[in-house]
This record gives C-alpha cells, sequence and structure tokens, in this order.
DNA sequence: AAGGATGACAACCGCGTCGGG
DNA sequence: CCCCGACGCGGTTGTCATCCT
C-alpha cells in the first residue's frame, strides 16, 4: 500500500548508468538472477536503489530485447492494440516479443501520437475528431459521421469489455490458447466476406439487425474481432458527391494503414487532406 | 560558429495492487 | 482483517543529440 521508501535514501545514485554499473549488474543477474531487487544493490555492490536497478534490466540490459527500429508491422501492432487497451502499454508489450513497455510508450509518445494527432485522429480514442467532421461553419457535414463515430466508440468499449474478461479468465487457467477457445459464449466467424459475422454473445444483445456487418480484426490479436454497423459504400470510400467525411468507411479500409503513412499529405485519400 | 528549438529516449516518481506476516 | 514491504505500471521529467536560424 505504502511508497517504496527504497529511493528515498540519501546517498544512492541517480541519473543515467555508467557502463562499469551496467556490467556490475549484468554480471550479477547472470550470476544470481535478480531475486529481490531491493536486496540487490548491495549485494552487487552498485551505489543504486533496487527499484532503479529493475529497471535498467527490463528497459535495457535484458539480452532479449530489441533495440533496433520498430519495423512497419510492429508500428501497426502497437496502434491496432493501442486502439483497444489504450495507454495500458505493458499488456501492448506482451503482444510485441522483445520490446518493452517503456520503449513502446516512449516511441507513440513521440513518433505514433503525433501522426494520430497530425491526421486529425483523436490520439486518446482513435475516432475522428469532432471538428473534423465539421465544417467551417461549425455544422456536420453528415450526421451519420457522428452515428459512425459513436459506433465506433461502442465497439472499442465492447472489444475493451472483452479482454477484461479475458484477462480475467487467462489469470486463473494461466494458459496460453487463443481467447476464442477460453472466452465463454464467444462465437467466432467466418472472416471477412461471406458468412456469418463475429459478434459477442455472452449476455449481450444482437449488435446487428439487418444492417451489414463489418469486422475488424487485429493482425497480431487474431482473436479478437470487433463487429460493428458500417454502411459500406466503395464510392464514398474516396469521396462522395457531397464530399462529405464517411468515418466508418475511412476505418473500414483500415486507419493504421493511414497512420502508417509517413506523409498525411502524400497518402490520404481525398478527404483527409488538410487535417 | 553559436545558441535556441525540437526530437528522441532513458530514467525517475508516485500511485495502485498484491501477498506475506 | 489489517499492516506494510515489494513490485509493476503509467505519467512525467531530464538529458543528450540534432536541426534550424
Amino acid at each position: 500500500m505504502g511508497r517504496s521508501p527504497c529511493c528515498d535514501k540519501v546517498g544512492l545514485k541517480k541519473g543515467p548508468w555508467t557502463p562499469e554499473e551496467d556490467q556490475k549488474l549484468l554480471a550479477f543477474i547472470e550470476e544470481h538472477g535478480h531475486g529481490s531487487w531491493r536486496a540487490l544493490p548491495a549485494k552487487a555492490g552498485l551505489q543504486r536503489c533496487g527499484k532503479s536497478c529493475r529497471l535498467r534490466w527490463t528497459n535495457y540490459l535484458r539480452s532479449d530485447i530489441n533495440r533496433g527500429k520498430f519495423s512497419q508491422q510492429e508500428e501497426q501492432t502497437i496502434i491496432q492494440l493501442h486502439a483497444l487497451l489504450g495507454n495500458r502499454w505493458s499488456a501492448i508489450a506482451t503482444h510485441l516479443p522483445k520490446r518493452t513497455d517503456n520503449e513502446i510508450k516512449n516511441y507513440w509518445n513521440t513518433h505514433l501520437k503525433k501522426r494520430l494527432a497530425k491526421m486529425g485522429i483523436d490520439p486518446v480514442t482513435h475516432k475522428p475528431k469532432i471538428d473534423a467532421l465539421l465544417s467551417n461553419d461549425g455544422q456536420t457535414k453528415n450526421a451519420a459521421n457522428l452515428s459512425h463515430v459513436a459506433q465506433w466508440e461502442s465497439a472499442r468499449l465492447e472489444a475493451e469489455a472483452r479482454l477484461v474478461r479475458e484477462s480475467k479468465l487467462r489469470s486463473r487457467s494461466f494458459q496460453h490458447q487463443p481467447s476464442s477457445m477460453t472466452t465463454p459464449g464467444y462465437i467466432p466467424g467466418s472472416g471477412s466476406g461471406s458468412g456469418s459475422p463475429s459478434t459477442f454473445s455472452e449476455n449481450a444483445p444482437p449488435v446487428m439487425n439487418s444492417v451489414p456487418m463489418t469486422e475488424f480484426v487485429i493482425s497480431s490479436f487474431p482473436d479478437v474481432t470487433v463487429s460493428m454497423e458500417v454502411p459500406w459504400n466503395p464510392e464514398s470510400s474516396r469521396a462522395d458527391n457531397n464530399s462529405t467525411v464517411h468515418a466508418g468507411n475511412v476505418m473500414e479500409e483500415g486507419f493504421t494503414h493511414l497512420l502508417l503513412c509517413d506523409s498525411a499529405e502524400r497518402s490520404l485519400p481525398e478527404q483527409w487532406q488538410g487535417f
């Protein structure tokens, strides 16, 4: 309950680690394991608090860390998982082997968040900003746009709720099975295209009625399928006759693809340029 | 060339949670 | 059941490098 007092002790070094300190920590852990982090600094001969040692080890010294540039696939995974999980960096990190939560968090804050903001997408919810859906005089270009945003939010929250349930199940069973195998009531869909869409049957009313459903499959989280009601009009994926913005269609095209474009001006669909 | 601005990333801080006594 | 130490997590800050004027 109380805060750890280890860092309050005077005489302990703070700030950047030196190569000598790294070597001491590395050598000690390789020989003895880290054991109790609190006791480790004294045993290893380090003038650091245990917390600092743990951070240095988990974020930098571990041998199973990839410190190279983030690949496009990794970027996409982060964006997709962040859309579902929010700022739960440790949870996101579990789906990115060799990457630490701190590294992912930093990368998000310095690269991806800015890219989202630049494109007029709320970095918190990943939905298009309301002001991006407004015309210059403040009127909505298309009332359906706001409806799509609400639907996206609804789908996102639903997926999040499911993840919470799965998390609880996983913590109980401690298994690494696809969650579709462990989540009661989950009915896997038949994938994109024809066939019945995936949905959430556990205590949930049918989400859809007559409107065709669109599935969002998270590629690095294949057991999660977000189904949402998004009327699909291939023509309006670019721009319809009224130059309206179809938030749902843009999402269907895969907003993560848009986010991966280095330059919004270069690769965005016409109606998104200039945001 | 100097120095201010900006970007990138490492590290710290403080809160919440867990588990043992 | 309560207390408290230990740890993990996410937000924030600090520091260094690079760019720009």
